[in-house]
DNA sequence: CACTTTGGTTACTCTGGCGTAACCTTACGC
DNA sequence: GCGTAAGGTTACGCCAGAGTAACCAAAGTG
């Protein structure tokens, strides 16, 4: 007998990349339930099957931590998007695609990006990092609709354009969260809803249609 | 001589009431510009003029603070939104009064609701709060829309109605956002940006016009 | 087989800041 | 003028939880 050597061989001495990937996995998952001042190193490390002078070893703070998993999740989620919408095609099939892309991608990580997401949003030292994220998807958006109108012989302020474009990453948002929030609802289904109520009217934008206010 | 009396009269000794409200102030300020974990009881008693006990005399524990800093803004908010909105104008003055009453109250409130409006989405103890009174606004548009489908002789599913209303919100949040974020710019041309994409959308679906996703 | 690198652990230290106990003092009713 | 409540203070207890020191062991490497 006297087996030691193999008595628990799955277990223990993985390479560097694939733990830092378990932690993040964690990471994100307990962020997600707990909110970044709620979560605590140890709790993560816990949750990676990992001691939590490892985490630190390996992603730093706490607020690296989290950062890493902004960008990680970040990353993934913008290049899903841009997998899917071709820049060569029309404008309201790029739109479509886009948000299905977008929708698809927070149902399939409910609790994982659209809580991590929430949670940046409100704290100064991720505020930047997400803005900055925010600004590359309003960028593209925004890129999209001046594009359409430049080919239809029309063209639009740029702020009257950022606005637009943030209003309807903004809106795309909000949808996200409520996709979050409702486990039975369909991701494909709320992309189609959120293309009814941005194509048409950036659809009318296109076409020239304004709307003024009153006199009054 | 020997005047101690009055000899400051000014300071000390308010009326509860009074007291309440400037410690609701300065809490709004200090919560809004160090976000809520990073804002100290001790700053917010400092920057009331009092000492710590007196605000857990008066007001509670520090999330008990939140929330009724929370409940303040958002009353106050809500009663500036009904008071523009009245219920038996046409749907687009409805929605452009009540959009205009919004950036109004958010321009004139930049650090104080839009960051609170930010804290809260995400950690957990306030998101219930916070939900609850976006769902409020949310009944108020769907309610609007469904108004405007009806008289026009259509209808809408109440889930589609739910969520054009929640994207809608969304959107205005955004703008707010954006607008909070931008001291330069002003409120009457943000809800004018926001009435334009809103409406020319909204009119749209109101008209019976929809978007299908292509058959591919 | 030395010997060094890489993956891993247990068991602390230390501090920020929430919440409170204990204690004054001005106003007001009677 | 005297009790009592309402407004106010200083000074501290206390603990969760971030970050670390010190130490161990299994693989590579020559």
């Amino acid at each position: 007998m006297l087996a030691r050597v193999s008595s628990t061989p799955t277990f223990k001495r993985l390479p560097r990349a694939v733990r830092e990937q378990q932690m993040l996995d964690a990471a994100v998952k307990v962020f997600s339930r707990r909110g970044f001042h709620a979560a605590s190193m140890d709790e993560i490390a816990d949750d990676a099957g990992i001691s939590k002078p490892m985490v630190y070893a390996y992603l730093g703070t706490k607020e690296e931590l989290f950062i890493a998993c902004l960008h990680r999740e970040s990353t993934r989620m913008m290049e899903a998007i841009a997998g899917a919408a071709a820049p060569d095609l029309p404008a309201d099939e790029r739109l479509w695609r886009g948000l299905r892309a977008f929708f698809g991608f927070v149902g399939a990580h409910r609790d994982g990006w659209a809580v991590l997401y929430r949670q940046a949003r409100g704290s100064q030292p991720f505020a930047a990092e997400l803005a900055t994220m925010r600004g590359r998807l309003v960028d593209v958006v925004a890129g999209m609709l001046d594009h359409a109108l430049r080919a239809s012989g029309r063209e639009i302020g740029a702020t009257d354009l950022e606005v637009v474009a943030y209003a309807l990453v903004g809106a795309s948002e909000s949808l996200a969260d409520w996709l979050a929030d409702h486990p039975e609802a369909d991701a494909g289904k709320t992309a189609t809803r959120m293309m009814n109520v941005a194509w048409l009217g950036a659809d009318q934008l296109l076409r020239g249609v304004t709307w003024h206010p009153p006199v009054a």
